[in-house]
RNA sequence: GGUGGAGUGGCCGAGAGGCGAGGCAACGGCCUGCAAAGCCGUCUACACGGGUUCAAAUCCCGUCUCCACCUCCA
């Protein structure tokens, strides 16, 4: 494999060599479970999840880590508006996201270690950096403790930024920094926040800082050296910065690549809130099938924004039907299930240069045409071939109809192949009835018996090999 | 103030010195009883002004517009 991989750090484009051969651990910032996720947020993990399949296609064995923050600022003021336990609050939106992840098609990361569970680790960590001089308690007893960025000269490498240029940190004053740019390793407890929001350090009650944890835990699950580390652009500064810092000034090597994505925004800007929550995972998937909506997401090059709108997201599933038309005529034809171990170097070529998937799909798209091709000639061997490539491409990017999850949800939903006999022998039956029409050149009673099906939502196409139905749109 | 990104045909969206990416839509044709699907073809674009070069969407200089981040963001 000959994998190229941009590297936000040095931002540049280079050659990816994992820690240890065979193997690649990547660690993505999960979420902050404090609401549903909206299609920003899913775009990371679909991202993530092609990079994975990548990876795999090309025979390495995939550790994927992505943390749960449990607990953090919002949480607790969420769930305190709400009434609810903030662990319950948080807990809800874990499954919220599990969900989105699932009906996307995305593989489970290997492990989803939650900030609460870890908080041994992070003790261990701050008072490694307190001993070594890089982090301090605050000096006004809140129980605060503070990473020293003057400590650590190489502070802002990731992001490309000069302490002395940055804007300080709006609380500064507040709180008992030396540095209004050090940031929080943890959080002392404070009057009215629930007791069970706490837990006992050397340096007093408190909760974790929200930087803390993923240095903490990408180094238990991944090593203190790993090949990839990720999430959405704005993390880049200050969160994945200030991890840098931390796991760097304790003396790991820490992550050997930033792959960071860019965002889904609307009509050019950041989605927000209120625009936001129109966007939920779990409506848009009530108004797109969810394969139409991974399609989406993922054509885009991941360091491109996507600008949010109605009419691309439909354009886009108007793209994907023509692929899985194709899948869905050729495998008529020749119903075995065939899929080619390998995808076309093309393919491969664009999927190694930093995940070029626009250029990996022109390959799909081009094989499509000949597959079109083969099908009208009724070239069944050249009709196998474009098949077993497509799958095997659609398969990279978590797309293939006719392979997990997606097979047998597409026509009838939930309810199964049982009720998807039934009804194709009802349709088959009325089609009988047409075919029989046309052969009498009844073309008024074909048509009758076509328009009704179309009016119930099925599509009636006549091909060279006869006549199929499908489901419409 | 600092840092980073973007502007490409009707729309989406790649590319990054020469070879028309791809998709959606539209239009014309083929196929079809008519459709649908598919195929073939048409639509020759790179924010603006200079410059370098045999050749610039791509490199250089300048300008405009937009977006993001600067310690709560995927």
């Amino acid at each position: 494999m000959s994998f190229r991989l941009y590297d936000t750090a040095t931002r540049d484009i280079r050659d990816f060599v994992p820690v240890r051969p065979g193997h690649v651990g990547i660690y993505h910032c999960g979420l902050t479970v404090q609401g549903p996720p909206h299609i920003g947020h899913i775009r990371k993990e679909v991202v993530f999840d092609v990079l994975r399949r990548w990876f795999e296609y090309n025979g390495l064995e995939v550790t994927i880590v992505a943390n749960i923050t449990d607990i953090d600022d919002k949480i607790l003021a969420k769930s305190a508006a709400a009434e609810r336990p903030w662990w319950a609050w948080a807990y809800d939106h874990e499954r919220a996201l599990d969900a989105a992840y699932e009906v996307l098609g995305c593989t489970p990361a290997t492990y989803q270690p939650r900030a609460t569970g870890h908080i041994t680790e992070m003790v261990e960590l701050m008072q490694a950096l307190v001993d070594g001089g890089h982090a301090y308690p605050a000096a006004d007893g809140s129980g605060d403790v503070y990473f020293d960025v003057r400590s650590w000269p190489s502070y802002g490498e990731l992001s490309g930024q000069k302490v002395d240029d940055m804007e300080p940190a709006t609380d500064a004053d507040a709180r008992g920094k030396r540095d209004p740019r050090d940031f929080a390793l943890w959080k002392g407890h404070k009057p009215g926040e629930p007791a069970s929001a706490s837990w006992p350090t050397p340096f007093g009650r408190g909760r974790p800082g929200w930087h803390l944890e993923c240095s903490a835990m990408a180094a238990k699950y991944l090593g203190e050296e790993f090949d990839i580390h990720g999430g959405g652009i704005d993390l880049k500064f200050p969160h994945h910065e200030n991890e840098l810092a931390q796991s760097r000034a304790a003396g790991q090597p820490f992550a050997r690549f930033w792959m960071h994505n860019a965002w889904v925004t609307m009509s050019g800007e950041k989605m927000s809130k209120s625009l936001g929550n129109s966007l939920l995972v779990s409506d848009v998937v009530r108004r797109i099938r969810p394969i139409e909506l991974r399609y989406y997401l993922l054509a885009a090059h991941y360091r491109s924004h996507i600008d949010f709108s109605e009419e691309s997201m439909a354009a886009d599933a108007a793209a994907f039907r023509r692929l899985e038309g194709f899948v869905s005529r050729a495998s008529e034809l020749v119903p075995e299930d065939v899929r080619s171990a390998s995808v076309p170097q093309a393919f491969a070529d664009a999927m190694d240069d930093d995940l070029s998937v626009p250029q990996a799909l022109a390959v799909l798209f081009d094989t499509v045409r000949d597959g079109n091709n083969a099908l009208a000639a009724a070239d069944k061997a050249a009709v196998r071939e474009s098949l077993a490539q497509v799958r095997a491409m659609l398969g990279v990017l978590g797309l293939d109809p006719l392979a997990d999850p997606w097979v047998g949800l597409d026509s009838v939903g939930s309810s199964g192949d049982r009720l998807r006999q039934v009804v194709d022998g009802l349709v088959m039956t009325l089609l009988d009835q047409r075919r029989e029409a046309r052969a009498r050149r009844d073309f008024a009673a074909a048509d009758a018996i076509r328009e009704r099906l179309n009016a119930l939502g099925i599509v009636v196409e006549d091909g060279p090999s006869g006549t199929r139905w499908e489901l419409a749109d």
